[in-house]
Order: C-alpha cells, then structure tokens, then sequence
DNA sequence: TTATTTTGTGGAACCAGTTCCACGCATTTT
DNA sequence: AAAATGCGTGGAACTGGTTCCACAAAATAA
C-alpha cells in the first residue's frame, strides 16, 4: 500500500482565470462569461479571451465551478457485490454512459459491499453516498434491498432504480424505477411453444427469485389460457443457475411423462437443460424444445442458438438516466414506473411438433 | 431529452463548518480539525463539536475540500466502446474499484468513442480528460492506439495502461503500465501439450492482434524446443473471434494430415472450434485436443470444460490502481512495467496420448 | 518566581470559480 | 437637448472548505 497523503509536497499552482484575464487586459467576470458562453462579450473581447485561454493552457476547474452550481452533473451506478458486473448489467452500465455523456455528464461506479457476515439490512451506505455534493444523483442495478431505498431517501439522495432486481415485497412504496416486463416475456414464448403444437410445457427456475416468479407468471397465463396444466420442475437444492438447469433435467429424464418443452427461467438455466440433456443423448429441439430468458450475449452462440425473450439492456440504461436527469430538474414531480417491453426472438432451439 | 440547466430554482442552501461552528460555540478551524481528525483538539471540544455535527446533519462538502487538496480522489477508468464492457474489461474494473475503494478513492467510468468514421488517430480525448480537477489520474484498458498515450502526456494527466491491448508497436516509449504474460501462457499450455504426448500441433488465433502473435510466440517456442514444426492454421475471413475459430476447424477438417491438438488463441476461438468440431461429429477431446487463452467464465462450463490459461483479472486491477497511486503520490518515479504470471489450468479438453 | 514551551483555539486569508451590481458609453426615444 | 434604454465590462462579494498565524492559558523548566 503505497502511504497516503505524502507527496503533499508538491503545490503545482495552476493557471486560473485571473491569470487569464490579466493576459487578455480584461475582468474576471469577462472570463467567466466567455467560458459559460453567455451571449454579453463582444465578439472582438471573446476573441482576445479564447486566444488568452489557448496560449496559456488554461483549462477551467471543473471542481470550483461545481460548488457555486450545486450541482457536480455526476451520477453514481450503485451495483451490489454479489452481481458484480455481471454482463448484463455491464450492458445496462453502457446505456447508462452512452446517454449521460450526451449530455455531458459523468457516471461513478461504485459497489455496494453486502459481505456474507453482514444482513442485507444494515448494510453502510457506500462512501460516495455519505458524502455530500460529489454526486447528484445514483442509479441503483444489481440486487437491491428496499431497507437500502429507505437509506437513500433518508439522506435525499434522488434515485432511480432497476427495479426487476429488487428483492422482498414493498407494494405500494413509490419512488422512480426502470424494468422491464418479466410476465409478458414469458407469456410471448410460451403461447409460441404453444403455437408450435407443444401441449405438455415445463417451467424449470429458480423462484426465490421474485423476477424469475414474474416469469413463472407469464408461463402460468400462457397455460391457463389455453388450457393446459402448467408444471414447475423442482430439482433438488442447485448450485447457481446453470447448475439449476442441469439439477432440472435429471429430474426430467427421471420423471415418467416427459414434456415435449421446457421454459427456463432465464438463458443460463437453459444453457444447463441443454447440457445435461445433450449429454444424455437427448437433442435439443429434435426430442425436447427449449426457451430461455434475458438474451445474453452467449444465447446465439450455442448450438443449435437459443430462442429465447430479448431485453433491450442499453435502454434500460438509457432509460434509468433520463428519468434521473429529470428528477434532478423537477425534484417535485410525481414519481414514475416505465416498464420496457421484452420481445421473444426465435432462434433454433424450438421444434414444431 | 430533459431541457438541461433548467430548475435552477432550488437554491437548498446547505449546512456549513460555519453553521456549525456557531452551533457548537467554537470557531470553523475547530470544525476543520475535528474533521480531519488533526489531533490538536481537546476532547471536551471534539464531544461539542461532533454533537452540533450531529444535530445539524452536517455532512461536509467534497467538492470544496478537494479544491484546497488539489486532489479529487478519484480516478478514471477508460475503455474504448470498441470492446466495451466486455466480461474481461469488467472484471479488471472490479480489481481497481476494490483497491480504490479500500483507500477511500472513487472510479469514474468513461468511454472513449471511437467512431468507424474517424480514425483512431485522431480521437479526441474524452471530456473527462479534459477537465481540471476533476480526476487524479487514469486507467486505460481496453483497445488502446499509443497516439492515445501521447495525448495524454500532453495534457499531463498521470496514467497506467493496462498493456496487454496496446495496438502499434511503440518500442522505446516509456510509461507505467501492467500486463500479463502472453508469451509463458501459451508456452506453459504447447508444453502441457507436448507432455501428453502430443506432436501434431496447430495453432489457431487471429494474429493480427498483437497479444494473439504474443501467443503465437509461446507456442513457437515450445514447439522449436522440442523439435516440432510450428503450424498456424489459416482461415478464411471470419467475423469475430468465434467464427475465426469455427472457420479454422474448417480448415483443419478440409487438410490432409489433422492436428491432433490445436492451440487456440484464445478462449472464444476454442469456443468456435469445439462448436465446428462437434457439428462435424469429431470429438473433443477424444478426436482432437483443444487449450485456450484467458480462462473466462465460461471455460468451465463448456462440455468438456476447456483447458486454459488463467489470466488474473482483478489483480491486473489492482496493480493498475496500485501504480496509478504510487505515481500521484511519487510524481517523478522513474516509469514501471509490471507482467503478471499467467497459469495453465488443465480440464477436460486434453487427452493422454 | 519568572521564563519558556506546549496545547488549544479563533479567524483572516485563501482556493478557483460564479454572480450580480454598478458604471461608462453608445444608441434610441421623448 | 434631455432622458431613457441597452450593451459590454470590471470587480467585490460570495461558495464551503483548509491553512496558517496569532494569541491566551496551562504546563513545564530554569
């Protein structure tokens, strides 16, 4: 570890608009204008300035500037260590930047360090938070804790939050959220087995996850709309999500009616149906159809690619940080939910029977 | 698009040491000290002080502080949108965010877009860069042109560079930076090859990266001294890494005397291999025997799971970060290079002869 | 007892910007 | 010709911290 706070030696004097507006022969409010672009200088006065400026390197302090502001137009991107920078966060990260700096604006990141010895619950607040001014606002992906929303509302910190990820119930607290729609994913792909001739559907996902019950949802309307009785394959205790899928496909190679399709909860549990399957001697979509969930990046390498619900990631992103950038300008606005839709995309891992 | 720079309305005037200062009966530099813990205050002092700091719900205000410092803390993590984000990239981001974070700094995430319309010589630096004050320092990972480096010398903006996807040679240029050892990983894997009792070796990756003819490298010289012949299997164009990999088992199908190994450059092109094998009907790794290069997470869970090297990606992080800080705290250290070990980890994609 | 050092504290000056009021001068209106 | 308006500009006052100097009181040394 390097000592921190040495090196204090060092005082490299930086140029600042007084030694601007010396140089150019003009007032430090001059200065200012030219550089906030308010229309007040004349054209022969900006002129003298910008070549001022140019000549001696001089390049605003972004910091000074932002206490007078009282605004830093930066936002923190608040992920949880348990789903550190999965990929598909990282995509909802990429919508984030790409529309923050349209508008200028710049994204911390920053983790929020939930340790195993720790409950959920009295998790600190990460230090970016806690500290006052260096950011206007956070977006919040990754698993979330509603305590953890009360903490940021108790310091008045404007949020906006991913809320597919948002573990335990808290019906009718409001506050700005993205998602996108887990049901109507669900219920697109399998009214599409459906379609297909398939009758007897399996759902194979892990429910403690509350968005993967939404998905199980979907399925169940899908079902029960068409009359057909929906079955939830329950493995014996998995190791993650693609284990749950290969824990799932024993039991379907074990059980006595076998379903002519399965419906993953998401696209990692699928990837674990068709390996355990495949190696069992079953082919995917030939004996049994497959559909996943989330449309990772690896769905359409796999083989046969996998059909599976898209979610537009980036928009999520997008969408997060335009809703933050309009809280931040109407503090006072009623808060909003925007549910983006998912779209089912065949691909080959579904037979017509 | 929200209209930016409107409600500037609000002016929520916040707390001051000066506020309180009046609070607690004391003056601001008592505030100042207690809150930077100098130990010149007297415990009954500090009690009154941390009451009224308390009370108020004072938090004190980054942004001033860090103009005084000349030192804002945090650091900027650069990636080009080329390979935004990708699994590799995010991991290293989290090593440097759990370093920084560990020394109270914070990460701002940036991207530097290039366009296919400009050429990346002549990219503008991010605005980021550009700011004064605003950040202490810089990470670059991600595709890197050396043109990239100089402007930021010029604009004297400290730096480390991950160097492993530094494009264009740039021989004598000095600057601090961390990679990993391309050349012994390839090497450690041909040789694990060799033992096992292979001698027909081909060698599949896109060279016209530089870290794959690093690669190239190792594996040439494992051949060379055991006496074998070195073969870099050719394909046709291929679009990305996979298909490069799924294009080569073409080409080693299509040849007369087949490999009965293939060294791949990295994980995706054995990913692409294995895929275009298996469609073929050849096994793996019973038929042919397959290493890859960078050990992502899903090596593991291929079928088999996939021979590799093992990068260490958040430790690339880490020592990104750790050297960026050494440098700001020791501005005129001579420049470092460091190249992390890199590992051969044996699964299940090579066979015994 | 007096001289010297130490400890604790207040507050002016400062950092690098922005804001706003006052003022000179030119133009336009009465 | 006098009054009113507008533009361009200078700079004091301010933002919210830190730093440092001065000084009083207490502790120690002579």
């Amino acid at each position: 570890m390097p000592k921190i706070g040495s090196g204090m030696e060092a005082v490299p004097k930086q140029t600042t608009i007084r030694d601007v507006a010396r140089a150019a022969g003009v007032g430090i409010g001059t200065i200012s204008r030219v550089l906030n672009s308010s229309s007040q200088v004349s054209l022969e006065t900006r002129a003298r300035v910008n070549e001022a400026i140019r000549r001696l390197g001089f390049r605003p302090n972004a910091q000074a500037r932002r206490i007078l502001k009282r605004r830093s137009e930066i936002v923190c991107f608040l992920l949880s260590n348990r789903d550190f920078i999965h990929p598909f966060h990282a995509r909802i990260l990429q919508g984030v930047e790409s529309y923050a700096s349209g508008l200028r604006h710049h994204v911390l990141f920053a983790v929020l360090h939930y340790s195993p010895r720790t409950a959920p619950e009295k998790i600190d607040l990460p230090p970016v938070l806690q500290e006052h001014g260096l950011i206007d606002g956070v977006i919040l992906a990754g698993t979330i804790y509603p305590n953890l929303l009360r903490r940021i509302e108790a310091i008045r910190m404007p949020f906006v939050a991913f809320s597919n990820n948002v573990v335990g119930m808290d019906g009718d607290h409001l506050y700005d959220q993205v998602g996108f729609d887990d049901f109507s994913g669900t219920l697109q792909s399998t009214r599409y087995l459906i379609e297909q001739g398939h009758r007897e559907i399996g759902f194979a996902g892990d429910l403690s996850y509350p968005w993967i019950r939404r998905r199980f949802d979907g399925y169940r309307q899908a079902m029960r709309e068409n009359k057909l009785k929906p079955v939830s394959i329950l493995p014996r205790k998995a190791d993650g999500f693609v284990d749950f899928g290969q824990k799932s496909a024993e039991r379907i190679l074990a059980g006595l009616s076998r379903p002519s399709a399965v419906v993953a909860g998401n696209d990692e549990t699928a990837y674990g149906l068709w390996l355990s399957l495949r190696r069992q001697g079953v082919k995917v979509p030939e004996e049994i159809s497959l559909v996943g969930f989330d449309d990772r990046e690896e769905a359409v390498l796999m083989d046969p690619p996998l059909s599976t619900v898209r979610v537009y990631k980036e928009e999520i992103g997008q969408t997060c940080m335009k809703m933050l950038l309009e809280r931040l300008h109407h503090p006072q606005m009623a808060y909003s939910q925007r549910i983006l839709p998912t779209e089912f995309v065949v691909r080959g891992t579904v037979r017509q029977l």
